[in-house]
DNA sequence: GAGTGGTCTAGACCACTCA
DNA sequence: GAGTGGTCTAGACCACTCA
């Protein structure tokens, strides 16, 4: 039988989420692995089956398990994607979602401007990586990103050719560079194209677009990447639940 | 002994859940009152304490109760409008967010629209209370708000000068209807100003608008409210923490 | 000290999965 | 049919609140 480490005043159930969560950190476990099943994890620290359940309830809502009835209980590898793109939607005229298509037209690797130092979180001047690139649907142009990163921990990006990658860059983050996007914050706000914008997108000077701004942090809070897209406002929805 | 009245495949906790929404959606207990202690929900309703408490973590999970320990389990609906206002934001220059003035120049009673009736979960061309209102920054008009509401359920507005009560509605809604609002999907777009909205805004036509779409439900999950609002984009920015 | 929610147990039986 | 998580029970004892 194994003992629980952590401080004993914990109740159980803590103590016990608190040691699987310091496993699945250690990646005692694979992404869609299964965790043993509640009743051995119960013999194994002489608990019951109740506090296994309530200390797996805790990681289920933190979506690092994910329960299946009948199959056992997995590893969930953060899906950001999908709940990123729960808020942010462009849609199909006949109200479908999609995931744009991703088109990089620029690179670069350089000395953080102030406002991108500031939203980061990093000294003045840090080095920085900055990615520009188009997001398309059926081949017309409804986003310009604009993606700065520290340089620091996303070096790997710049010896790689990113076009013969997927559309979604944080699955890329989490693959050549170790760097996991936990949750992240977004600021929406539209304004009138500029020349520049509306060259890029395809539209009239003067027409509205709407403004994302997003910073996104790790699980242990530090800010990983940020980034300011302009879309076009047609089709463009962003839907949220408030409680 | 009471019978729990839902669907009896469900899970005795959710039915319970749905049960104690039921009431407190109907008003059974005042804000910061106390529900009935776990022990007397199970012994009423004849279920075992860990049944109860599973019902009740549901509720406590979507912020409408509130646990203290040797206290009790209370009803907690304290800050609605902060949460609301959260994420919906006019600025001022310097950053500050500030609560729009109201000036309500439509009171309507009619028969629902087909996409109100929609919206709202309502039969077509049921009887429906139609705002029309200004909201206000300095004098300054920022955000027009089209305001519909289930005639039958708000009536009381109906009678009462609603010029003497302050900018937000969902206070009025609770203390003339005894309505409470609990939860609210919005959906955010942006489009060019026509002609009308340009007026009511002061602004030029064509110029960027914000489109928010709100639908407002109580405890229960019933929609009070739908609301379509056109907002100067202008120092309009709306906050979101994604997870 | 009476009453509340918080933790925890040791079961029972059910629903689902998979060979 | 064996194994998994899902629901539910009937308790025990603890920590906290309040008169």
């Amino acid at each position: 039988m194994t003992q629980l480490s952590s401080d004993d005043r914990l109740p159980l159930y803590q103590r016990l989420r608190d040691q699987l969560a310091l496993q699945i950190a250690d990646n005692c476990w694979r992404a869609g692995e299964a965790i043993p099943t509640e009743a051995l994890l119960a013999s194994e620290y002489g608990l019951s089956v109740g506090t296994v359940r309530k200390a797996i309830d805790m990681l289920v809502g933190e979506r690092i398990l994910e329960r299946q009835q009948g199959r056992g209980t997995f590893i969930r590898r953060p899906q950001f994607h999908a709940s990123l793109f729960r808020f942010f939607r462009f849609q199909t005229p006949d109200g479908e979602r999609q995931i744009p298509q991703s088109q990089i037209f620029s690179v670069q690797s350089l000395q953080a401007p102030a406002e991108v130092a500031r939203a980061l979180g990093l000294a003045p001047a840090t080095a920085v990586i900055r990615l520009q690139r188009l997001r398309l649907l059926d081949e017309q142009p409804v986003l310009a990103e604009d993606i700065w990163l520290p340089r620091e921990r996303f070096k790997a990006l710049l010896s790689v050719d990113l076009d013969t990658y997927g559309p979604l860059l944080y699955p890329i983050y989490e693959e050549l560079c170790g760097q996991i996007v936990a949750s992240a914050d977004e600021t929406l706000s539209a304004e009138a194209a500029d020349d520049h914008r509306a060259n890029l997108l395809g539209i009239t000077p003067g027409s509205p677009v709407v403004v994302i701004e997003r910073l996104a942090r790790n699980y242990a809070g530090l800010a990983l990447e940020w980034r300011r897209s302009h879309g076009r406002a047609s089709h463009f929805r962003y839907s949220v639940q408030i409680r």
